[in-house]
DNA sequence: GGAATGACAGATATTGAAATCTGTCATCGC
DNA sequence: GCGATGACAGATTTCAATATCTGTCATTCC
């Protein structure tokens, strides 16, 4: 009713994502966020004890969509082992690339998240890490893969696939290239996984 | 003869690596270098065009040393090429793992190439995975490995185990684990290339 | 004659003062 | 009573003046 609607949390997270967005994350102040709310900067901080705390939500709601994406790949039933880890690395890959592409700023947010050694990134990675588990162990069972050590495994793929899912080579993402050089190591290391 | 022997390309080389050492590439200047040759900067620069001219002159003959010593290994008769890939990549993380942590300023300094994107480091990875080439092909050739395209291959193991030799992953080389990590993705690589 | 020098202009980096921002909290208004 | 406010202190950033550095070149010196 009020012109104002109450303050929430999911509010405040919206707005920031509109601040980030526009400023990016070396401009983009609290008392920004505040102004486009239309309230002062101290009742954000009812909400968020800290502009990093804000920082992180954002980012943990942004990447949280590229899990939740990637985990109905992950359970869908009926397909192979194999195609659908390559769908899986190719999901990523181009979900990150399309961030790093669509969204430079908000990405750069992530990237500042990375280097404050933020426990939000690591489990992000953890949560993804754990996907790639899933399908791996998937294979073993459906004798599809040699997998010993799942768990290793996946890490190991992950780690494998840096190149295509790491930040830290988003500027390599525009080469023309490098959907070639996804697929050779992709199929190297679904070559290395047959039973 | 004289205190002051002739002014070679080389003797600057050998004291800017000093000062880079000490100073590190954000605080070394060329006037620094002439200090301690006990000449002018003008000197210096009858030599290198310009200070970027410089600091490439010293990465390059750095990055050659670590050239060499691959080149040595992947040379090597009578050594079966899976063990020979092996070694290659762990003498390469290695190398490059003693080099961040020995020698931070210059690593620092190679850093600040890759950002200039000098072609002096895209030399270094062409070489690099042109070593890598030459190990494939011979084990294509002694029928242990399956490698239709040895250069892409090449380029693909290069790109898979960038977490082990790639500078930006430097602070992860002193994690506990690391080795571990890099055993079970080479083994992966390799299970992928058998023939 | 040819290498070395150092004064110089323009570019880059440093510094410190002023402005802005973060995070707190006593107070306000519903 | 409880969320919102805005004044405030300390931290951080910005900005402009100052200092230093890079790269050139006319001149010096062997």
């Amino acid at each position: 009713m009020a012109a104002t609607e109450t303050l929430t949390a999911e509010r405040i997270l919206e707005a920031t994502e509109e601040v980030l967005r526009r400023y990016g994350p070396a401009k983009a102040t609290v008392v920004d966020v505040a102004r486009v709310l239309g309230v002062s900067h101290g009742s954000v901080y009812r909400h968020f004890r800290t502009k990093a705390a804000l920082r992180e939500a954002v980012t943990e709601r942004w990447l949280s969509r590229t899990e939740t994406a990637l985990a109905e790949l992950t359970a869908a039933p009926d397909r192979p082992a194999p195609e659908k880890l390559h769908a899986w690395f190719a999901h990523l890959f181009e979900a990150k690339r399309h961030k790093a592409g669509d969204d430079p700023e908000l990405f750069a947010t992530y990237n500042v998240l990375i280097d404050e050694n933020s426990g939000v990134v690591e489990q992000h990675i953890g949560v993804l890490i754990d996907q790639v588990r899933s399908i791996v162990a998937e294979g073993a069972r459906e004798a599809e893969f040699t997998a010993p050590d799942p768990d290793a495994t996946a890490r190991a793929l992950f780690d494998a696939t840096s190149r295509f899912h790491d930040p830290a080579y988003a500027p390599e993402w525009r080469r023309p290239t490098i959907e070639t050089e996804f697929e050779a190591v992709v199929g190297l290391l679904l070559r290395g996984l047959r039973a």
